[in-house]
DNA sequence: ACAATGTCGAGTGAATTACTCGTGTATTGT
DNA sequence: ACAATACACGAGTAATTCACTCGACATTGT
């Protein structure tokens, strides 16, 4: 697996924000009841996304989690690499150790490349879309 | 990673026996030896890929492995898959639990069904033809 | 003051990875 | 028959990573 749950969980928790941007901080508990996260996973995936310089946070009553962007100027490429440091699909592509011997690794590097430019086209705002065209769509579907 | 020793020295291990094919059984040592991959290790990756009806394999004085196809009948996604199991780069697109509120599926499918027909598409030919080259400019370069 | 909230680092149980080792089995040459 | 050569297979294991939990502390609104 690529992605770990670091990947997965942060990503639906900056989904969640940029949902709820314009309407204050949001806080820790909605989140990870929203996103069905861990609360205090969650609270480690908040650190590490307000040091790579996604988010900030308020503390205090009221306080809580916003965007520190516009969410159409956040791509889910930086995200997953904030979250899970790098994305290679093989350990010769990072290191480039073993690259002579490997043979395969050309493969791979015309893959990660195509990822890469595939995931740095995504934007938070075209997530966000992405959900709200999904819960319509299945709305429609119970109404029938 | 997506990938882990056992797809990388897996496929090694191919390309060496693509590379040998005709001059009758590779044994284990001689390819351990030639791809540096560990002789006690490769055992179990060999005995899956004879599982897998990539090889087969011969016992006794003059025995070793050899390819059960023809080299340009086996691609890089088939072996891949055989080794690894699913190459799924995030977890919902396997199980289908969570797809509902992951938010990133959409886009990791379509980044895994671009990998996998790239993937489908290069085969064991390929893989040799390119070593062959990448052989032939390294030497260029030393005799300079 | 105090309650609500975020911040941070240590710790932990389970799973996975990347192996090794020992024993067994088939085949060949003599 | 027998010794040598190879593959076959399962048990075991050290190290690492994963997916968290917990507790102590910092900050802020009322």
């Amino acid at each position: 697996m690529l992605l770990s749950t670091k990947g997965d969980y942060g990503v639906r928790a900056m989904i969640d924000l940029a949902k709820h941007q314009g309407s204050g901080p949001v806080q820790r508990a909605d989140i990870a009841r929203r996103r069905q996260i861990p609360e205090s996973y969650l609270d480690h995936l908040l650190g590490q996304l307000r040091r790579a310089g996604f988010i900030r946070s308020v503390r205090g009553p009221g306080g809580g989690h916003l965007l520190a962007k516009a969410p159409e100027e956040i791509c889910l490429l930086h995200v997953l690499e904030a979250l899970e440091g790098s994305l290679a699909p093989l350990a010769c592509l990072e290191t480039h150790e073993g690259e002579a011997i490997c043979g395969q690794d050309w493969v791979w590097q015309e893959i990660y490349d195509t990822m890469r430019a595939r995931l740095a086209a995504v934007s938070l705002t075209d997530l966000v879309e992405h959900e709200r065209v999904h819960e319509r769509d299945t709305a429609i579907n119970y109404s029938i």
